[in-house]
DNA sequence: ATTACAATTGCAACCGATTGCAATTTTTTT
DNA sequence: AAAAAAATTGCAATCGGTTGCAATTGTAAT
């Protein structure tokens, strides 16, 4: 096995007669070069096999062509529809993904942060972790201007953009749904609501309740952290209700914790959903495998992810600012399964 | 916003009155350096703010400190605790992870091969595509002796570690466990035989079935590409069969495929496991949904991504070599419930 | 006190691409 | 044909560490 020496713009110089500096300018197509000058460098990088060192490029240009990514889970649906919309999109841009997850730990959160500062990342996409309290660690992102796009799990920043979907809505609708399904009841798992998404989700929840002149009731309230536990718990919690007083709906905020409550109250012989009826939020695929099809909301992490990083690398290349555009918000659509039509069941 | 000078090794120097070569010795512990200058030197980068520049230093040791990842899909239950375990060691170790995705697609694994040997990473992890029929597209990464570690879905190589699990035991196991119930003719939904892990799963199940006697009945052999579409169309196949030729059982070589299936058939008035019992292979999370339970094997992810990229960094720092660990088996466990259980069923 | 040897430290040449500015060539204008 | 303007190309410094080898300093042996 032949250990062939790597081909450098200089190598190409000295094959064309021509210098570096001009093949520099050749590879990356600067219009000041002659078109045959730049085709002849092209093909004859291309015969040489020339790969152009990034390290060397990086050193002087000071662009890593990285970008870094920290979510609060790896191994969630959503998140790695997200994660494989935002690589399609990098890696068509030339741009990498470092990718580190925080655990849903504030902590290491913070500490990723400081790793991906170190590794100098073009730019920052972030979805909070379940109980981060502040954005103080980004701060040297800002400082230094580099651009900070949050999904999802956002933060309201004034040099940052927002990608999220319309969590409001899409609770006030869902919510609405129960209710037009003649629940009066309606219980709702939350998460943190430090979170903008859990924040949302309640409010809508709330909002929807008032117009029905339903008032709220810390009762039907549940806040955790929506984990498989979680689900089972709240199941617990309202099996130890007054029979009359239990809810006949609950909203979720996640299908994990909607589809295991549901699991839990059905082994107790809850009806689903002529005794409760259901509804979660993210389409997993675990909604259309429990009996009945969980009701949901769906919204496609594939394109969060290719919108954010496209909205990254823009501002990355100065094409577009911030300050412009400072929250994109995606489609969302309901999807109405068997868990919560209660008007058309036995 | 002050925009700071970036410090360089340069600066620690010039404070300290040494030269830059000490410091740069001195700050990666080298014993050559007095012991008290390294406390000196670690102080006053401390003290500075110091942050090492990857890129110069990786442009002089040729060393990017960075793994290539390539994974059949991000968006999979098992790919991604895989991808977590490696996330947590790798940034132990120092490493960052570019991952890209096949999408199942031999064409695309080429190209995000040669993606990652132009990125010059100092190891490369593979998982291959469903249908890559050869591994040309990683020559270069041999012969350039840049080690290369396949996980779970690999391909025989002398120069590359191979980190998988006992598929072929793991199948035998559980397709005895369905003999074991009584169960006769045993349908078995397969992935495309190419691959290690389907191949193995199909050897495993019909070795067992030769040790119960029962001869290989070409028409109880499904091979698909194991995604939800595919359960559901050999759910069709198997409503398709007269009555009484239909399995007593289904071994699916996935959860997904298995799960799909279960529900075609249920919605069909078949009874699970009374008619047909089922088992899968994964433990997703969606074994523990469908009902009944899916009978299962269970294998780590996250145990598998942690191993194969610590034996790939090994290797990287000249550590270990390949040729001393050929393969890497890691355990897997049957898991048992109700979806498999006869005996117990009315 | 001298010599031999080990422990530290510094010199200076890299690594390969980028870029401001000057120099050269080509094209246009007069 | 000469001058002016535009289009190309080259020079040389620079980015920030790394490392072989030489130089210096410190310690031990004679």
């Amino acid at each position: 096995m032949a250990i062939e020496k790597e081909i450098t713009i200089y190598d190409i110089a000295r094959e064309l007669n021509i210098s570096a500096a001009t093949v520099s300018r050749g590879l990356k197509n600067n219009p000041n070069i002659n078109k045959n000058t730049r085709k002849k460098i092209a093909d004859m990088a291309q015969q040489l096999g020339y790969r152009s060192n990034t390290f060397a490029s990086s050193l002087r240009s000071k662009k890593t062509h990285t970008i870094g990514v920290i979510v609060p889970r790896l191994n969630s649906h959503f998140v790695s529809s997200v994660l494989a919309g935002m690589e399609s999109v990098a890696n068509k841009e030339g741009y990498n993904l470092i990718i580190s997850q925080s655990l849903e730990n504030a902590a290491k959160e913070v500490a990723n942060a400081h790793t991906m500062f170190n590794k100098r990342v073009d730019g920052l996409l972030v979805s909070l972790a379940y109980d981060s309290q502040n954005i103080d660690h980004f701060q040297p992102f800002f400082d230094k201007n580099i651009p900070l796009v949050f999904f999802d799990r956002t933060y309201p920043h004034d040099d940052s953009t927002c990608v999220i979907i319309d969590n409001y809505n899409a609770a006030y609708e869902i919510t609405k749904h129960l209710l037009d399904q003649g629940c009066k009841r309606i219980m709702h798992l939350a998460g943190n609501t430090l979170r903008n998404v859990y924040a949302e989700r309640l409010r809508g929840y709330k909002d929807a309740l008032k117009a029905y002149g339903i008032p709220f009731d810390e009762n039907y309230l549940f806040i955790s952290k929506l984990s498989e536990e979680s689900g089972t718990e709240a199941a617990a919690y309202i099996l130890n209700m007054d029979a009359h007083a239990r809810p006949d709906a609950v909203f979720s905020a996640n299908d994990t914790a909607a589809v295991h409550c549901m699991i839990r109250l059905k082994a107790s012989g809850i009806n689903i959903p002529a005794d409760i009826a259901f509804a979660g939020f993210n389409n997993d695929p675990i909604s259309n495998v429990i009996e009945p099809n969980l009701t949901t909301v769906n919204y496609s992490g594939n394109t969060m992810g290719e919108t954010s990083v496209m909205n990254l690398i823009n501002q990355i290349k100065g094409t577009s600012n911030s300050k412009a555009t400072n929250t994109i918000i995606l489609r969302a659509e309901l999807i109405i399964r068997d868990s919560s039509l209660k008007k058309n069941s036995p």
